[in-house]
DNA sequence: AGTATAATGTCACTGAATGACAAATGTCAA
DNA sequence: TTGACATTTGTCATTCAGTGACATTATACT
């Protein structure tokens, strides 16, 4: 895990000529990518294609992206990313449930404004296994954290077994909700898919 | 996914020689690969590595494992697809739970008898994670299968994305129960330990 | 301007995976 | 047993992803 840091700019001030170049060579690559991927296939697509249509050399493109599959995974990163830190920075409730359900609501609005971005991931991803793969893998492998959130700031000690079936299964939620509202290209509502899925849940359990 | 076809034999009789001789390959690829892997890491073992420890050339490795990574993935797979089938041939049922019971109960069992070959495997996952998420995909690419089975055994027409939802909450059960099991070298019980989560669910939606 | 710093390009290399074809090995029947 | 046939294996060449080293070029700063 090698890649620039998608490029952080949280602070927007003293953009340099420099910072400018790298965000319009990173989108560029990533833009060139997609259509690339979606025009001939992802394998289809190699390195250097990539490369010749943004006009830069293989070499550089490995200094943007770590892989070519961290062009398609990079988007979830960032957002699973943004979702544990407002956990981290959200104030203790006694409820796992109440935590949970924000930052699955974070998560889901967020997703929510990337729709296009997604679909068009998502796409690929389908007809690319290896990609499949690297999708569910970017949702989950956040598990660990989102469950060290929680625990941390819950007063009374719960069985941590407990808890990560329970983050488990939102997790559950969101991706079968992602799924379900990528399924069609006009969308429904992801946030309020998300919270019919967890309404079947949350009710007992506390 | 070309691979060879996980060597059939469920029926055990006419063995050929030839055949014979691939199931042994197989196992001998198997063996090495994994002893490899403990020791140098999977990154670092090379195919001709493993060609070489079993007197073989790289190009005969991929015609009974389509990928390096299909050595380790290869165990999920069959015990997977085992899952659905016994799904596919078992009687329906009113219930959806009925039908997931049993079927994750098969699977738990299938995954116990495998604990010292699975606990390998999940040390090289923990170091890697490509394998990781290989394995999280192995598990997860079932679930549109088992969601298949399940409503074409129902009576009554469920909403599919309801029973969407639900397999994939039973797989998170799975996932965490193997998980948790592995953690330790020392095995507890897995069957017990899903069902213990799955209580926490499925007392109320029938 | 001129120097330090960071980005890019070039080159060479490893390793995974695949296609094509030749060589070796197992099968089966006469 | 031999010989025809099918299957498996080895060899060779090739493509492509990814990486390290180092020279070259562009930007930044004083």
């Amino acid at each position: 895990m090698n890649t620039i840091k998608f490029l952080p700019n949280g602070d927007t001030q003293p953009e340099n000529l420099r910072e400018r170049k790298k965000r319009q060579a990173q989108a560029a690559i990533e833009e060139a990518a997609l259509r690339l991927f979606r025009q001939k296939g992802y394998e289809q697509t190699s390195i250097q294609d990539i490369a010749d249509a943004v006009t830069m050399s293989p070499r550089t493109f490995f200094r943007y992206f770590a892989s070519k599959e961290e062009v398609l995974s990079g988007l979830i990163h960032t957002i699973q990313s943004d979702g544990i830190r407002t956990l981290v920075h959200a104030a203790s409730t006694a409820s796992p449930h109440t935590a949970l359900r924000e930052v699955f609501g974070y998560l889901a609005g967020r997703y929510q404004e990337q729709r296009s971005n997604l679909y068009i991931r998502h796409q690929i991803a389908m007809q690319t296994p290896s990609i499949a793969s690297l999708f569910l893998y970017a949702l989950l492998e956040t598990e660990p954290a989102i469950c060290e959130a929680v625990c941390s700031r819950l007063e009374p000690a719960r069985d941590r077994n407990e808890i990560r079936f329970l983050v488990a299964v939102y997790m559950a939620a969101l991706r079968v909700s992602l799924e379900e509202w990528l399924e069609y290209e006009d969308s429904r509502d992801l946030v309020s898919l998300l919270h019919s899925h967890l309404d079947c849940f949350s009710t007992d359990t506390n």
